[in-house]
DNA sequence: GCCGTTTTCGGCCCGACTGTTTTCAGTCG
C-alpha cells in the first residue's frame, strides 16, 4: 500500500503544478511521497499519529491515507484530475515542455496528447502562438521524439560504462573528471549522466564532449548532449578550488541537497556548487573537498549511496554514519554457475578467474533437477563435487546449489543428499503469479527447510521487465531471521534484487545478507559492485553481509545450528 | 502543506541555459 499511496502523492504534487498550485505545497507532497515509498511499515496499519510522524506527513496528508485505505479514493485528488483537460499531464512529460506551456497548448489550441501536438506542429498551428517561436517549435518536436522513444532509465552498467569512457576522454584535459550523480549514488536505474570537471578553461573540454554529439544546450558551465543510445548527459566544469561543493551538489540526490541547504540556511549560510558562502557578505567559507563542506555544516561527511534524505542526514549530525559494506570487504562469492548447467564457462575457468579476483571463498551452485531445462541429474552433481574437491589450491572451494522453490516451498531434493552440499541457495523460478499469501508460505517453508541458506534473488524481479512477486516482506524477514537463512543481494545490474528499501527493513529485522554475482560467465564475476552499491543503499555494514566473514564464522553460519 | 537551535507564522535551495521577455519566465536538475 505504501507503493500505492505514494504515487498518488505524487500525482496530487503533478497535478498541484499544472493547475499553477503552491510551489511549496507542491515540494512538500513530493517530500511526504518518498518518505512513504522508503518507510518500513505498512502505513495501511497506522493510525493517525503515527502517519504523523513520517516526514512531511502532518494532518492533511495523514487524513488523506486514512481516507484512502478506508475507501480506497481520495476525494481531493479526483477533484483535481477532473479540473485538468485531458492530456495535459502527459504533454509535460515531454522534455522541454513544462506545465504552464502544456496548459497553453490545451487552453489555445485545444491539443488533448502528444500525438495531437505533433500534429499541431506539423499543421503550424504554433506559429503565432505567444511564447512559441521557430526555436521552440523544433525543441518541442525533438522532445516529442525522445519521449516517444520511452526514454527509458538505463541499467546500472550501461550508464556506467558510458560514463567511465566519457570520464576517460575528459581526464587529460581538465584537472579533476568524474561522475556524480545518481550513478555515484548506484542508483538501481539511472536516467542521465552527469560529469563534473575542474579546469581554468571550459572550452577544450566542451568541445571534446560535444563532438559527434546532438547537443541539447551549451554554455560556458554546462553542456547537455544526447548520446547516439539515446541517453542524455550534462558536462559541468567548475574552478578546482569548487571541486568539493560541486561534487556535493551534482551527486544529490535533489532531496539530500535541499535538505542541507536547509541546514546551511540556518546556519546563516548559503551553499551552492560553487562553495558555502557566509549569506551576508557572500564571503566564501568552504569549498574544495565534500569533507570540508559536510564538517563545516556540523555533518559527518556521508557516503554518496545513501543521501536520499531518507535519515543519513540525522544519522551524520549525530555521528551515527554506519561504515558501509565496501567491494574489497567481501571475501567470496556464494553464488555462480557453470557450464554444467546454464553457465557459458567451464568449472575450472570460473575458479581461476575467482581465484584471480583474490578471492578467499568461493562457491559454485549450479541448477538443481527441478528445473527440467538444464538436465541435472544425482550423478552429475556428485561428479562435479568431486571435480571441485580435486581443485581448490589457493581458495576455499565450496560446494552448493541453486535449488528450485516450488510452489509450495518445497526443494528438488531430500534431507539425505542436501546434506552433501555446503552451502544452498534456493530461489524462485516459477509460479510468479501466486496469491500473497501463498507466496509467503512458499519462502517461509523454504527458509524453514534446515539446509537452505540463502534464498535467491527474493523478488525475482527483472528491471524494467519483470515484476516483483507478491509477498509479505514482514513475514518473510522475521522467518529468515528466526531461522538463520540470508537473503541473496543479487548484484547482477538486471536484478539487484533484494532491493534497497527492502534491504534496509530486513535488516531492521535482524536478516544477514549475501552479495552474490549469480554469474553465468566469467566476466559476469565482475557485476559485485552493483550488489555492493546496493547493499550501502540499504545502510549495510560488513558484518551484515555475510560473505564478508571469515570462512569459520561463516562455516557456523551455513550449519545452520543443525 | 509542513514545521520550529530566532519562528505556532512566515518562511520554504540554488543556479545554468534558452528563447523572445526589452528585463525575465520557463524549464531543468
Amino acid at each position: 500500500m505504501n507503493e500505492q499511496v505514494a504515487a498518488l502523492l505524487r500525482e496530487y504534487a503533478e497535478l498541484t503544478v499544472i493547475t499553477g498550485g503552491d510551489v511549496f505545497r507542491v515540494r512538500n507532497y513530493e517530500k511526504a511521497a518518498r518518505s512513504i515509498r522508503g518507510w518500513p511499515e505498512d502505513i495501511a496499519q497506522l493510525d493517525l499519529k503515527a502517519l504523523r510522524a513520517i516526514p512531511g506527513v502532518g494532518a492533511s496528508i495523514a487524513a488523506k491515507i486514512a481516507e484512502f485505505s478506508q475507501t480506497g479514493a481520495i476525494g481531493a485528488l479526483d477533484e483535481l484530475r477532473a479540473k485538468i483537460p485531458p492530456g495535459v499531464l502527459e504533454l509535460t512529460r515531454v522534455p522541454g515542455l513544462g506545465p504552464r506551456r502544456a496548459m497553453q497548448l490545451s487552453r489555445e489550441l485545444g491539443v488533448q496528447s502528444v500525438d495531437d501536438l505533433a500534429a499541431a506542429i506539423k499543421a503550424g498551428r504554433l506559429d503565432g502562438l505567444a511564447g512559441f517561436g521557430a526555436k521552440s517549435e523544433e525543441r518541442i518536436a525533438s522532445g516529442i521524439e525522445v519521449y516517444r522513444q520511452g526514454r527509458e532509465r538505463v541499467l546500472l552498467d550501461v550508464a556506467l560504462r558510458t560514463a567511465t569512457a566519457m570520464v576517460d576522454e575528459l581526464t587529460p584535459l581538465s584537472q579533476r573528471c568524474a561522475y556524480a550523480g545518481s550513478l555515484r549514488r548506484w542508483r538501481e536505474t539511472i536516467g542521465d549522466i552527469d560529469i563534473l570537471a575542474a579546469a581554468g578553461d571550459s572550452a577544450p573540454l566542451m568541445a571534446a564532449f560535444s563532438a559527434g554529439q546532438e547537443v541539447v544546450g551549451s554554455g560556458p558551465a554546462k553542456t547537455t548532449i544526447r548520446t547516439a543510445s539515446g541517453l542524455t548527459a550534462d558536462l559541468r566544469v567548475v574552478p578546482l578550488d569548487a571541486w568539493g561543493a560541486a561534487l556535493q551538489y551534482f551527486t544529490g540526490s535533489t532531496a539530500h541537497n535541499v535538505a542541507i541547504r536547509q541546514i546551511a540556511i540556518r546556519q546563516k549560510l548559503k551553499l551552492s556548487e560553487y562553495g558555502l558562502f557566509e549569506a551576508d557578505t557572500d564571503r566564501l567559507i568552504v569549498s574544495r573537498t565534500e569533507e570540508e563542506v559536510y564538517a563545516r555544516l556540523g555533518l559527518a561527511w556521508i557516503p554518496p549511496a545513501l543521501r536520499e534524505d531518507r535519515g543519513e542526514i540525522e544519522a551524520a549530525a549525530q555521528g551515527r554514519i554506519p561504515g558501509l559494506v565496501r567491494d574489497n570487504d567481501l571475501r567470496g562469492d556464494l553464488h555462480t554457475h557453470t557450464d554444467l548447467t546454464d553457465g557459458t564457462a567451464s568449472l575450472e575457468q570460473m575458479v581461476a578467474a575467482a581465484r584471480r579476483r583474490g578471492y578467499e571463498y568461493y562457491a559454485v551452485t549450479d541448477h538443481a533437477p527441478d528445473l527440467i531445462m538444464q538436465r541435472m541429474t544425482d550423478e552429475k552433481m556428485l561428479a562435479q563435487r568431486d571435480q571441485v574437491r580435486a581443485l581448490g589450491a589457493g581458495l576455499e572451494l565450496l560446494h552448493g546449489t541453486e535449488l528450485n522453490i516450488g510452489p509450495d516451498g518445497s526443494v528438488d531434493w531430500e534431507a539425505g543428499f542436501l546434506a552433501g552440499f555446503d552451502i544452498c541457495v534456493a530461489s524462485v523460478h516459477s509460479h510468479f503469479e501466486q496469491p500473497r499469501a501463498e507466496m509467503t508460505r512458499r519462502f517461509v517453508t523454504a527458509c524453514e527447510n534446515p539446509y537452505v541458506n540463502v534464498i535467491g534473488h527474493p523478488t525475482t524481479r527483472r528491471i524494467g521487465k519483470r515484476p516483483p512477486v507478491k509477498v509479505d516482506f514482514g513475514e518473510l524477514f522475521r522467518a529468515c531471521a528466526r531461522t538463520g537463512t540470508a537473503l541473496e543481494i543479487n548484484a547482477s545490474p538486471q536484478r539487484l534484487d533484494l532491493p534497497s528499501d527492502q534491504i534496509r527493513a530486513a535488516r531492521d529485522a535482524g536478516v544477514k545478507f549475501a552479495i552474490d554475482s549469480d554469474a553465468h560467465s566469467v566476466s559476469e564475476l565482475g557485476n559485485m559492485p552493483y550488489g555492493t552499491g546496493t547493499a550501502q543503499r540499504g545502510w549495510l555494514t560488513p558484518d551484515d553481509v555475510i560473505n564478508t566473514w571469515p570462512l569459520e564464522r561463516l562455516r557456523a553460519f551455513l550449519r545452520k545450528d543443525r
